[in-house]
DNA sequence: TAAAAATACTCCATAGGTATTTTAT
DNA sequence: ATAAAATACCTATGGAGTATTTTTA
């Protein structure tokens, strides 16, 4: 059973002529008697009653459009209801992100995200850190990775990592973090 | 898009196995594959993960299943109901006539019935005057057709028809209804 | 005679099957 | 090695089209 016939019969039984109901439908008239015929066909019943020129639904027929229009909208209905889910649901993150950060800590995090929601593209608009803000202040950018808070009011900015500064010398014997303290004298 | 395709849908979406669901339906594995690959390319949406031999579902899968089982029970649904007005409604209608009036007067009322009601199956059983009303009371019949009334206490007399009776005699001039009143003497 | 439905036919897509291959357990 | 899904291939049917015929208002 298609749900094709269904709107087609709907269509044909509302109208009573096939002629205008095919081209509702943006189909030829033959084809919407074939269309009634299968229909006809898998029910076991006659849904209209055939007199040469003129075609008339019989008592079965109106029944069944009554059924037949409920199948159809619940159909629609279900089908626009999903489309809609899913026009929020596979949804883009966009992300504004400094250079420095696009080559060292966004890497892992983009591994840890894609892995936990597969279904949103992710975009990276890699950027110079003063338009960072600026981006995500106006909508250019759903997220942003600086290194500073953003100074923008209609923005929040939460730290998400810090990263470890070595220092690197020649190789000392005894070498430690005080004697750290020692040179940079804080 | 096919009702069947959603009705598999939901058989393997359930199982999240093509094979047990190809046995419920009474259909091959092959034929799964194709219908749930079918509704994919028509809906332009993954429904099940593959990894080779196991097959799960998406979230979007998971999404539309919901939604597939509400379009395949109201299709159910309605059709269960359409059957079931279907039943109710071309049924047969049997009519217990003695033989008199199953060649006078019935035919013509017949042919009005059955030109008003072209859906009722009637049929007519020949009975002998004094077994008319024992059939209607009894349910053997649904309706009665005789010459005088029931006396069965559960049925219902009504006349639905009167017939001339004529006087047939030789040529006479003058012969008129007041000739018929002097002879019979009433 | 005009208008609508039905039919004949052709073409390609589809639905289902069987047999086989691929793949992950 | 097994079991499940995918694929290849084949056949019959379906669905849509164009062209034509039938029918009745």
């Amino acid at each position: 059973m298609n749900i094709k016939w269904l709107e087609t019969f709907v269509k044909a039984a509302k109208t009573e002529n096939f002629r205008q109901a095919s081209e509702e439908l943006f189909l030829t008239q033959p084809a919407v008697t074939k269309q009634i015929k299968r229909l006809e066909q898998e029910l076991d019943i006659q849904l209209f009653k055939r007199s040469g020129k003129a075609v008339k639904l019989t008592p079965e027929g109106t029944a069944f459009l009554k059924r037949a229009e409920k199948m159809t909208s619940c159909f629609q209905e279900n089908m626009a209801d999903f489309n809609e889910w899913r026009q929020g649901y596979t949804r883009t993150l966009s992300i504004a992100c400094a250079p420095q950060i696009a080559s060292s800590f966004l890497p892992e995090l983009l591994n840890r995200f894609v892995s936990q929601f597969p279904y949103i593209d992710v975009y990276i608009d890699v950027a110079k850190s003063y338009e960072i803000g600026e981006k995500v202040s106006a909508g250019t950018a759903d997220l942003g990775l600086a290194r500073m808070p953003s100074a923008y009011m209609n923005t929040t900015s939460l730290k998400v990592n810090e990263e470890p500064v070595v220092l690197l010398g020649p190789l000392l014997e005894g070498a430690d973090e005080s004697f750290f303290w020692r040179i940079t004298g804080s």
